[in-house]
DNA sequence: GTCTATATTTTGATAGAC
DNA sequence: GTCTATCAAAATATAGAC
C-alpha cells in the first residue's frame, strides 16, 4: 500500500476522534496496517501522521474550494461552485474539520501555523471574489471571515443537534450574504 | 474541599482538552486531588465528571446568557446584555466551548442528548425574544440559530487564526443582524 | 474525605525476522 | 513494506489504611 492510500485513512480518523483521540490503534484498523507498518511511514509517529494529513487538506482546500472561485463566471456563482464543494468536502455537515479538530489541547501548539495558514488562505480566496464583485477591502474581509465562522458554525451545530438542515441553510443563503449591498 | 469546588476545576481541563485529551491525571494536578479522592466524588470516572460538567454548565447557561434575555429592557438591550455574558463566558473567544468540544468522538455518543437539550435552551431563549420584537416565527428560529453558528463558528477562527478580534467583531455586530427588518 | 499501593489495560514506540 | 514480539510509559480503576 502507497503512502497516498494511507493518508486519507488517517484523516478519517482524525476528523471523528480528533487529535489525541486518535489512537495507533484506531489508525491500525483504519489502515488494515499494523503499528509497526504505520511506524514505516510515519517514524515519529502520530505528529508526523497529523502533518501529513493537515498538507494534504491544505491540497484539498485549493483545489476543490479555492480553485472554483477563479473561474471567469459571475461572482456570484463561483461562491455557488465552492458551496457545493463544501457541501461534498463536510459530507452536508456530517463530517468535522479538521482545522477546528487540530486547534484543540495539545495539538494546538502543534500545528497552530499550519491551521493558520490554511484558514488564511480560504479567507484570502473569498475575499479576492469580493473585491472583484466592488466590495470595499475591509468589508470584503470581514465577509470572507464571517463566512468561514458560518461555516465552521455550522459544522458545529450540526454535530449538537445531530442534525444537518442548519448547515444546508447556512451555505444557501450564504452566497446572497456575501454580495449584499453595503 | 466540596464537590462544588472541584466541578469548575474539571471543567476548564475539559475546556482545554477535550474530553478524550482530559485524563485522570490533568484532574489531579488542577484539582490538587489525587487519583482516587477523584474517584470518590465520581465512582464512574471521566464519564460521570463530564455528566455533572454539563449540568454545571447548563445551569450557567441559564443564569448568565439566558436570564438577561428575560429582562423588560427594550430586545436590543437584552441581546446586548446577553452578549456581555457570552463574551465573559468564553473569555473574549479564548475559551472553547464544552458542549462544542463534547459532541467529538466517542464523547458524541455519550453527550449528544444534553448538550442538544442545552443547544436548543440557548437557541429558543434567544428567538423567544426576537418573537417579542415582531419577527415572524420561522425566521426568528432561524437568526437564533444563525446567533449560536455565529459564536460557535467564531470561537473556532479565534483559535484557528490565534487572535479574538473576528469573535468581538461577530459579538458586536449580532444584535442588530438579529434585529434587522424583514 | 484523602491518601498509598497496586492491578489492568491501553498507548506509543522499537528491534529484528521475512 | 509488512509483520511478530516486546517494552516502557501512561491511563483507568480499585482496595484498603488513616
Amino acid at each position: 500500500m502507497s503512502k497516498a492510500e494511507v493518508v486519507p485513512k488517517l484523516m478519517a480518523v482524525f476528523q471523528q476522534y480528533g487529535y489525541e483521540g486518535a489512537s495507533i490503534t484506531r489508525f491500525s484498523e483504519a489502515t488494515q496496517l499494523k503499528r509497526a507498518s504505520l511506524y514505516h511511514y510515519f517514524p515519529n509517529g502520530k505528529e508526523e501522521m497529523a502533518t501529513v494529513v493537515l498538507d494534504y487538506i491544505t491540497q484539498a482546500l485549493q483545489e476543490q474550494l479555492l480553485a472554483p472561485l477563479r473561474s471567469d463566471s459571475p461572482p456570484i456563482d463561483r461562491i455557488r461552485a465552492m458551496n457545493q464543494n463544501v457541501d461534498a468536502f463536510y459530507q452536508h455537515g456530517q463530517q468535522d474539520c479538521l482545522l477546528a479538530l487540530l486547534s484543540i489541547g495539545e495539538a494546538h501548539a502543534l500545528f497552530q501555523g499550519r491551521v493558520q495558514q490554511a484558514l488564511n488562505l480560504w479567507i484570502d480566496g473569498l475575499a479576492a471574489v469580493l473585491l472583484e464583485a466592488g466590495i470595499t477591502p475591509t468589508t470584503a474581509r470581514h465577509r470572507a471571515e464571517d463566512a468561514i465562522v458560518q461555516i465552521q458554525g455550522a459544522l458545529v451545530l450540526t454535530r449538537g443537534l445531530n442534525n444537518t438542515t442548519t448547515f444546508e441553510r447556512i451555505l444557501q443563503q450564504m452566497p446572497e450574504m456575501l454580495l449584499r449591498p453595503e
